[in-house]
DNA sequence: CATCATGTTCGACTGTAAGCGAACATGATG
DNA sequence: CATCATGTTCGCTTACAGTCGAACATGATG
């Protein structure tokens, strides 16, 4: 469904990244959840995420982090694989991103109550 | 109209300031230029800022920086005066603040032409 | 080639953000 | 005390963000 003539997957250059476009992106906790895992390192293709919500709006998530310049996407085939701008966003706003990723380690399923961290989650 | 039986002006603690509510409240312009113009130190009544907004719009806009943390606001007589919290939030989001002066900076009147940055604003 | 897997797009719905004016409350001022 | 200045609160609109399911497009796979 990727690389045809339809959206030819926009990026914006780097120093046309817009400071208000970014904070909405990052303040939205599934995208910050996105942007963390994608911190990792590894392109991830879309579905890999797990994302409690549908398809479709898993789509609109990812458009929302592509067109404020936070994820990069490319076709690869099936898959949409996505990965991080670490150094545009570092380049354009220095700090923000390991902030970002700091709070969405944070917000991470803060832990239940169990007194060491193991076990499965409870159902 | 300030202090009275009426909502008791909250302000989040330090330790409780939430990250996408902070982004939230930085996301927007009318906001930003807030922060920017509160982070010249001074304490300022809502009335001071020229915002092009009627008087019930900008309540809600102090209204979202205040119970987002990133402003504080006390009664003065007449007046509600607006300060900074920079020290709480560098303390919560080291870097994040002064970020977003920078940008606040950039976006303020985008030069519009004149080639010396002089003579008053065309009307 | 038929089917499946992966994503996008579209239209509709829902909820919240942002805007306004009118009414109100209160402190300052004449 | 009457009036003015400063802000908040209360509906009420309007715009947009977020969600879904259905339909579609395409690459991979049997």
């Amino acid at each position: 469904m990727a690389s045809r003539n339809a959206t030819p997957l926009v990026h914006p250059d780097t120093d046309a990244l817009v400071f208000t476009d970014v904070l909405t992106a990052l303040s939205d906790p599934l995208r910050l959840a996105v942007v963390a895992e994608l911190a990792e390192g590894a392109e991830k293709p879309c579905g890999s995420f797990r994302l409690p919500v549908s398809k479709s709006t898993q789509s609109w998530h990812f458009r929302v982090l592509r067109e404020s310049g936070v994820i990069r996407q490319r076709d690869d085939g099936n898959r949409r694989l996505n990965s991080l701008r670490r150094d545009d966003l570092d380049a354009r706003f220095p700090g923000l991103l390991a902030l970002a990723l700091r709070e969405a380690q944070a917000l991470r399923v803060p832990p239940e109550d169990s007194p060491d961290s193991n076990g499965p989650p409870p159902p």
